[in-house]
DNA sequence: CTGTATCCACCTTGATACTG
DNA sequence: CAGTATCAAGGTGGATACAG
């Protein structure tokens, strides 16, 4: 019983933050660029081209979104013309591990279900 | 220039690997079923009272999903009236981990994000 | 108990054109 | 280059009633 409880405590936890990460992560969009920006600091452009299938006015959403949630920082360079660059908070970075785990299940998923 | 093609290739893989999960974990309340899940097997209406917020008709249409993907067993018992154990299957499992991090982000985002 | 059927409001996304 | 505005279409999720 003892078990029991801690075992329902630490699902409604789990449950609830993994709601409040999800949260953040909603849509479609928002882990493809974590994983773009995971490697280096991008560009609007950058990312439009490397994110395939992304339209600009969702780019410019998502990032809108991931910047007031402070998943990543945007930085206006006085270029000719200007540039804009994108690039993970430390919360951001710290999401990497999880989107790792996430590849690491989707690659050995898809492996195994096409091989069926 | 080698580091640039892994890193580059390395990111595609993860861009991909990623968003093969996320396809199979779409939605509002996969991933809250799967942390349930995750302690023991349940039923239909335990699913239903433990997964705040949650519809019977999302809950069944849910399930309905992830069985097809292979992440869940469903199993008929012959009680009277009868009642539907849902459990994870080795994929869904293997998502654990994943969760597992999310939840841990999600509990330090939450935090650090409160405290402000 | 474990669902299905229907109806509906809302949200998300995409295409396209436009701005500074 | 880096977005915004507008419109349209489809998907998502909730309420309710009903069925086996």
């Amino acid at each position: 019983m003892e078990a029991n409880l801690n075992e329902k405590a630490e699902c409604t936890v789990i449950i609830r933050a993994a709601h409040d990460a999800m949260d953040v992560l909603n849509g479609k969009w928002k882990i493809p660029i974590i994983a773009v920006l995971c490697f280096s600091k991008k560009r609007y452009s950058e990312l439009l081209n490397e994110i395939k299938g992304i339209s600009g006015k969702m780019l410019s959403k998502e990032l809108k979104d991931m910047e007031l949630n402070l998943l990543l920082k945007r930085t206006v360079l006085s270029t000719q013309p200007i540039t804009v660059q994108y690039e993970l908070t430390e919360y951001g970075e710290r999401l990497k591990v999880a989107i790792e785990q996430l590849a690491i299940w989707g690659t050995a998923y898809r492996k195994e279900i096409s091989a069926k």
